[in-house]
DNA sequence: CCCTTGGAGACAGTGACTGACAATAGCGAT
DNA sequence: ATCGCTATTGTCAGTCACTGTCTCCAAGGG
């Protein structure tokens, strides 16, 4: 593999989320990507396949890896609780990446166009969902129900455990679990 | 209100979804179905804000059909009955529009672009969907988790509903409400 | 030392979209 | 009829995302 020791395309994310940071990410042109990264805008486009996806790099890794875990929980798990045990399995790691994800949420919560984005890549997730859950051996139909109803649940819990992380996400899950099983009770909260 | 008797608007649409269906979506130009419909490319963009919004016209309004029909739904409906019965209130409606929408279907099934517009769109409908809930009382996280998991249940009940559309919308919108219970369980249909 | 391989530069081109300004067609008021 | 008023369109110029093609160069293997 040529190109010597650094990796153009590190270089390129960082670059894309500094300057969508410091000016927008309409304000930003691919080129100028590019030019910070030390390449030409024609290399950018090698590396990524649009301007958006700078900014998701690393998604599909993350994709594997949940679906994975589904497939990995204990058999006896209903289909709904292998997904959420999944979604508790990448705690650490959705922790740990909080540093790179946060700033990368304030940038899209400003711009449309990658919100849209975000919304593929979650259609990607639940379909990553429904593919470990079918290899358990749940039809097709009710795995992407499942999977659907889990990635719901996951909002869910992720919104109150950005609020405060200190119960634990697995927490925030289990309550997700059971504001379910209310949606169906006329009795609200 | 100027210009004559016809309206570019319409004639835009039905232009672009005549050009989509002979050469695909990628392959037409906003120029070329602005020609089609007899007005420069810039009247396009006067019209719908990107290429791909011309396939999705009409979409507001029936979001706000929507929304309106959960608020309309009897009180003692829990959230996610209210959502179900909203969606089998438009059956007629999505009955009679059929014969634009299937032919849609299949471009968008050819163009990711479109796939992640349709995403959006989904996304606004549940957004509308969880506005109706409140308006009934439903706290917002719930409205949100209710809105998704009925958005859920019905592209279930409407996989099927495609396939064989004489049993009634009605009926595999109860099969999927069913099916949601089942997610929870170990035993697997 | 040559030859293969793959990442990168250079260059030209297409097409989606935007801003600004001018022209026109219907409409109500006079 | 005619004078504006306003909504709609045409015209033109420009930016920028993205692509095809060709060339160049660095590393690695024989």
């Amino acid at each position: 593999m040529p190109r010597g020791g650094d990796n153009a395309r590190l270089r390129l994310r960082d670059a894309a989320l500094e300057l969508f940071r410091e000016r927008g990410y309409d304000a930003v042109t691919a080129a100028e990507i590019a030019a910070r990264a030390g390449v030409t805008e024609r290399t950018f486009f090698r590396h990524f396949p649009d301007k958006r996806e700078a900014l998701f790099d690393g998604e599909a890794a993350f994709r594997d890896t949940l679906r994975d875990a589904v497939v990995a929980a204990p058999p006896n798990r209903s289909p709904l609780g292998a997904v959420l045990l999944a979604f508790a399995s990448v705690e650490q790691l959705l922790t740990d990446n909080r540093p790179f994800t946060l700033p990368r949420a304030a940038i899209i919560a400003k711009t449309p166009a990658l919100q849209e984005r975000v919304l593929a890549k979650t259609a990607g997730l639940i379909e990553a969902l429904a593919e470990g859950l079918q290899r358990r051996g749940v039809e097709a139909g009710a795995a992407k129900l499942a999977a659907q109803v889990g990635m719901a649940a996951f909002n869910y819990a992720a919104d109150g455990w950005g609020r405060d992380p200190a119960p634990g996400l697995a927490s925030y899950l289990a309550g997700a679990f059971e504001a379910l099983q209310g949606l169906s009770s006329t009795r609200q909260g």
